[in-house]
DNA sequence: CTTCTGAATCGACGTTTGTCGATGCAGCAT
DNA sequence: ATGCTGCATCGACAAACGTCGATTCAGAAG
C-alpha cells in the first residue's frame, strides 16, 4: 500500500486559480496523477470500507467514535485496519479524545473525488 | 471479481421519485448496497484503469478505439483485461465497428458515483 | 501501581489481483 | 482459401489484499 501523506494528494495540491481538480474528461491523467488518485478510489473500493465511510459520513457532524461503527461484521483489528486505509488515502482524519478515537470525513478530498467524476463539458 | 450486470448496479435501480443516489452522508449503506457500489469504486482504484478511463472520457465524444489508448505501459492483453473490468463495473460500454472496438463512457453511472460523494446537506 | 477498556500493531493465512506470453477469434483484404 | 491485424481469452505466477487471533499500547479508574 502506498504511503502518501494528505499533503501529497493531487486533489489538495493546487492552491492555484483554477478549480482544484479538472474532471477526468478534460485531459488524460499522467501516470503519476493516476497513481496518486487511484489510491483514493481504491480506498472506497471495498465493501467494508464503504460501509465504515458512510457510517461516519452519515453520523452527526460527519464524525463518529470507532465504538459506534464497529458492527460491520468483521473483527476489531480488521475495522482498525480499514480505518487506517481510509485515513492514509486522505478520506478521513482521526482524533483521540480520552479513551475513544473519533474519525471524521475530510470534506475537501471527498469533494475533489466527486469533481473528478463530473463529466459535464 | 463480481459479475453484476449494469441493470443490477444500485445507482441505476431507482426510477423512483427521489434522486437516484442518496449521498453517503444520508444514511449508512447496507451490506448489499456496499457490496455492489464498491465494485464501481474498485474499478477506478487502479492507476492503469484510471488512465484508460480518462483517455476515453477526454477523447472526442467520450469514446475511443482501443488502438488509440493502448499506450499506457502495459501489454495488450492487460489493457484488454482492464477495459473488461471497467465494462463489468458499468463504467464503460463497448461496440465493435468493423475491425475496431470502441469503448465509451456510461455517463449516468459515473454521475451517480459523483452524486454518492456529494457531501452537502 | 494495578487493572480495565478501547484501539492499534503484529504475524500468519488463504484469496484476489495485475501482469505476462501464448493462443484463439473476428473481420478485412488479398 | 490464405494471410493479416485488432482485440479477447487462457494459464501461470508473483505481489497485494482482507481477514483473523494474539499481543501491545494509551488513557481512565480503582
Amino acid at each position: 500500500m502506498s504511503n502518501l501523506s494528505v499533503s501529497e494528494l493531487p486533489v489538495l495540491q493546487s492552491e492555484s486559480a483554477v478549480p482544484c481538480c479538472p474532471p477526468l474528461t478534460e485531459r488524460p491523467l499522467s501516470a503519476e496523477e493516476a497513481e496518486r488518485t487511484a489510491v483514493m478510489f481504491k480506498a472506497l473500493g471495498d465493501p467494508v470500507r464503504l460501509r465504515l465511510f458512510s457510517l461516519i459520513a452519515s453520523h452527526e457532524g460527519g464524525e463518529a467514535c470507532v465504538c459506534d461503527i464497529s458492527d460491520v461484521g468483521v473483527s476489531q483489528p480488521t475495522v482498525s485496519h480499514h480505518l487506517k486505509k481510509l485515513k492514509d488515502a486522505g478520506l478521513l482524519t482521526s482524533e483521540r479524545r480520552a479513551t475513544w478515537v473519533y474519525y471524521k470525513v475530510a470534506p475537501e478530498v471527498v469533494a475533489s473525488m466527486s469533481a473528478l467524476l463530473d463529466l459535464r463539458r
